[in-house]
DNA sequence: GTCTATACCCGGATAGAC
DNA sequence: GTCTATCCGGGTATAGAC
C-alpha cells in the first residue's frame, strides 16, 4: 500500500521514465502514427504488455508530453521576459520561446494536431482531458494583456482570442518547412504588430461599432463557454 | 472497352451508388470511426471484397461525400440568392445554406474534421487530395466580395481570409448541440455584420496602418501559398 | 466485369499466467 | 512488474464462381 519508495525512486519510476523517453524519441523521428506501441516496447527493451503497464494507451504518453512542454514553456517565457517589458515585447517573447521549444517536434505535433477539430478526441486542444493544460496556456496570453492600455473588461476576452490566434500560428508552424521556421516567426511578428497597434485603436470612438461587433464575436466563440457536444 | 452503357446505368453504377448511400447512412448514425468497412458491406448486402471493389478505401467514400456536398452547396447558394443582393445578404446566404445542408451530418463531420490540422492526411481540408473541392469552396467566398465597395487588389486575399474564418465557424458548428444549431447561426450572423461593417472602414485613412498590417498577415497565411511540409 | 470467400498482415489494447 | 497469447478492426490479396 505505502510503497512510497518504489513510487519515488524504485524501478517502476525508472522504467516509466524510460518508456516515455523512448516513445518521445520515436515520435519525434517517425511521427506519432507511424510509431507503434510495439516499436516503443521493443526500443525500450520491454514487452508490449510491460509498456502498457506504465501507460494505459498511446494517448497517455502524449498527455505526459503535453504537460511537460507546457511547464517548460512557462519557465522559458518567464525567464526570457524582463519584468518591466511592454505588451509588444511580452507577446513576442511568448511566441518566440514557444517556437524555440517546439521547433524540433513539428513532425510529432503535426500528427497530434490532426485531432484539432475533434473535441471529443482526448488529445484535441479542446478536449476535456486537456482542460488543465489549455487553461494554463490561455492564462499566459491573458497575462500578456495585463497592463493599463487594455480595459479590464476586455482583457479576458481578448486574451482568449489571442490564444485562438496563437493556435492558428501554431498550425502554420507545424507545416512550416522554412529554415528555423523563419516564415512562422515572421507571421508571429506581424501578428504581434497587428495586436500591439490595434489594441489602442479599439478604444478610439470611431471604432465603436466595430468594437461592439468584435466583442460579440469573441464572446460567442469563447473557449470557456465551450460548444458542448 | 466501350461499355458505356454499363458505366452509365449498368449494375455497377447501381451497386456503387448503393455502397455510397449505405456508408453515408452508417457514418451519420454511428460516426466515421465506429463504422467499419465490414459493417458497410454487410448493410449493403455485399461482401467485403465487393465494397472494396467500388471504393479503394474508407477515405474514398469520404472524398465522394465531400464532392457531392460541395456541389449541392453551390446549387443551394445560387438558388437562395437574388442576383442583385448586396454583400451582407450574399455572405449570410452562403452560411445559411451550408448550415442547412450539413446540419444533419455534424457527427460525421466531427470525425472527418478531426483531420483538420494534418495537411498530409488525405481527408484534411488542406490536403492535396482535396484541392479541387477546396478551391471551389474558396471561390464562393471570393465571389461574395465581387462588388465595387471592395478594392480589386484586396478581393482575393480577403476572400481567402473569409474562407478561413468560415472554417472556424464550421468547427464551432460541428460541436454545436443547440437546437437547429442556433448558436452557430448567431455566430455566423455576427461575423457577417463584422465583415459587412468592417470592409468599408478598411479604406478609411485612419485605418491605414492597421490595413497594411492586416494585409501582411493575410498574405502570409494565404492558403494558396501553402506552408509546405 | 461483378462478386464471394477466405486467409493474411498490421497495430492498439487486454487477460491472465508467472 | 513483466511476459505471452489473444482479440479486434482496418486493410490487402487472391482464387475462383458467374
Amino acid at each position: 500500500m505505502f510503497n512510497t519508495v518504489a513510487e519515488r525512486s524504485g524501478k517502476g519510476e525508472e522504467t516509466r521514465h524510460l518508456v516515455l523517453e523512448t516513445a518521445l524519441n520515436l515520435f519525434r523521428r517517425r511521427g506519432f502514427e507511424r510509431t507503434t506501441m510495439r516499436d516503443i516496447a521493443e526500443a525500450a527493451g520491454l514487452s508490449l504488455g510491460a509498456a502498457y503497464h506504465y501507460f494505459r494507451s498511446k494517448d497517455a504518453l502524449v498527455l505526459a508530453y503535453y504537460e511537460r512542454m507546457q511547464t517548460e514553456h512557462e519557465n522559458l517565457a518567464r525567464a526570457a521576459c524582463p519584468p518591466d517589458a511592454d505588451l509588444r515585447t511580452r507577446l513576442s517573447m511568448l511566441f518566440r520561446t514557444k517556437l524555440d521549444l517546439l521547433g524540433g517536434d513539428r513532425k510529432l505535433l503535426a500528427a497530434l494536431f490532426g485531432n484539432l477539430g475533434d473535441v471529443s478526441h482526448p488529445l484535441s486542444v479542446f478536449s476535456r482531458k486537456t482542460v488543465a493544460i489549455r487553461e494554463r496556456s490561455i492564462s499566459q496570453f491573458v497575462a500578456v494583456l495585463d497592463e493599463p492600455s487594455v480595459p479590464d473588461d476586455l482583457r479576458g476576452l481578448l486574451g482568449r482570442a489571442l490564444w485562438l490566434a496563437h493556435l492558428g500560428v501554431f498550425l502554420f508552424f507545424i507545416h512550416d518547412g522554412s529554415p528555423k521556421q523563419a516564415r512562422t516567426r515572421k507571421l508571429a511578428a506581424t501578428l504581434v504588430e497587428l495586436v500591439a497597434s490595434g489594441i489602442p485603436l479599439l478604444t478610439h470612438p470611431l471604432a465603436a461599432p466595430i468594437r461592439g461587433r468584435l466583442l460579440d464575436l469573441l464572446a460567442e466563440v469563447d473557449p470557456a463557454r465551450g460548444a458542448k457536444t
